[in-house]
DNA sequence: AGCCGAATGTTATATCATAACATGCGGGCT
DNA sequence: AGCCCGCATGTTATGATATAACATTCGGCT
C-alpha cells in the first residue's frame, strides 16, 4: 500500500532513470543492482538510488519487496486502493502485483479493530510459481 | 506463516537464550540487539544469534518481521495455522501477532489462483496504535 | 544580479546478514 | 575403552543493504 502521493510535478532525471530501469526489469531489483545498470547514466553513489526510490515510492509509482529487500515498478495504476499483495516466485525471482477487496477490506478491518491507524501494508506470498513448479530446478529468468 | 518445524528436540542454550531475551522484550529485536542483551550471557559473534534465530523460526517459535528487520517471540501457540497478521505501531515499536481465518483463506485463495505453491507469507501492517494516537508524539516504551 | 529551495553529488559510515573454517561435545558402534 | 560422526558452537572476516552529513548546482523568482 504506503499512502497517497503528494504533488504531482514532473520527475526529475534521477526519478525517471530509476523508474525505467524497474520497469525495464522483469525481476525485482536491490538498490545496488538498479545502480549497477544506472552507472553509464551518470549515478554514482547509492544515496541517488535511494532518494530516487523513496520519492517514487511516496508517489505510489514504486513499492518495496520487503522480504527481498528489493523494488518494483508499479504496473496497475491501482490509484486509491488499498493494500497490495505481491506473489513472489522464489525460483524465478519473479513478482505480480495483485489487489484483492477481500484482503484489502479484511486488512483494513483488523486494523480498525486493533485500533491502528494504518500508514502503509506489506502482503508478500513467496512459494514456487507453476512454471518453476513444471520444471526440475525452476527457470533462471536472466536476473538481469 | 513459514512452514511447519521438523523434529521436537529440545531448544540448545543458544536457542534458548535468544527466544528468552525475546519473550522478555516489550518489542521486536534486531539480531544485534539481541546480541548486546546476550554478551553476558556468553554470545560474543552475530553468527550465533543468527543461527539460534534460524531454527527457532523454523520450528515457529520465532517470527521476523520483515519492514523491521527484527524478531519476535510466537505468543500464540498457532500451531498448523496459516498467514499471522502482524499490526504494528511505529511509535512505541510494539507488534501484535493476529491470525484470521478471513486473511488466511483469502491468502491461500489468491496464491492457489496465482498458481502459487505457497511457502511462506508476511503480513504486516503499519500504523499509530491507539495508546500512541492518544498522546502528542506517542509513548516511548523502553527500546530495551 | 542576488536569493532561495530543491535536487544532486560525494564521502563516509551505520546496520543487517552470511561465508568459511576451526573446535568441542555427546551418542552409538565395535 | 577407543573411535567415528553429526551437530551445535565459536570465531574471523566479509558481503549486502541503507543512511548521515555536508558541499554543490540548478531553476525560478524578485
Amino acid at each position: 500500500m504506503t499512502v497517497a502521493p503528494t504533488a504531482d510535478a514532473p520527475l526529475t532525471r534521477n526519478q525517471t532513470l530509476v523508474l525505467e530501469a524497474l520497469a525495464a526489469a522483469p525481476v525485482p531489483l536491490g538498490a545496488y543492482a538498479l545502480l549497477d545498470r544506472l552507472r553509464d547514466q551518470g549515478l554514482r553513489a547509492p544515496a541517488q538510488v535511494y532518494r530516487a526510490l523513496d520519492r517514487l515510492q511516496a508517489r505510489g509509482l514504486v513499492h518495496r519487496l520487503e522480504t527481498l529487500n528489493a523494488f518494483v515498478a508499479c504496473r496497475e495504476a491501482h490509484r486509491a486502493e488499498g493494500p497490495v499483495v505481491f506473489v513472489i516466485c522464489e525460483h524465478c525471482g519473479r513478482a505480480r502485483e495483485l489487489t484483492d477487496e477481500v484482503i484489502g477490506g479484511r486488512l483494513r478491518g483488523l486494523a480498525a479493530e486493533a485500533g491502528l491507524a494504518l500508514h502503509s501494508s506489506s502482503v508478500e506470498l513467496r512459494g514456487t510459481c507453476a512454471a518453476c513448479g513444471r520444471t526440475a530446478a525452476g527457470t533462471d529468468p536472466e536476473t538481469r
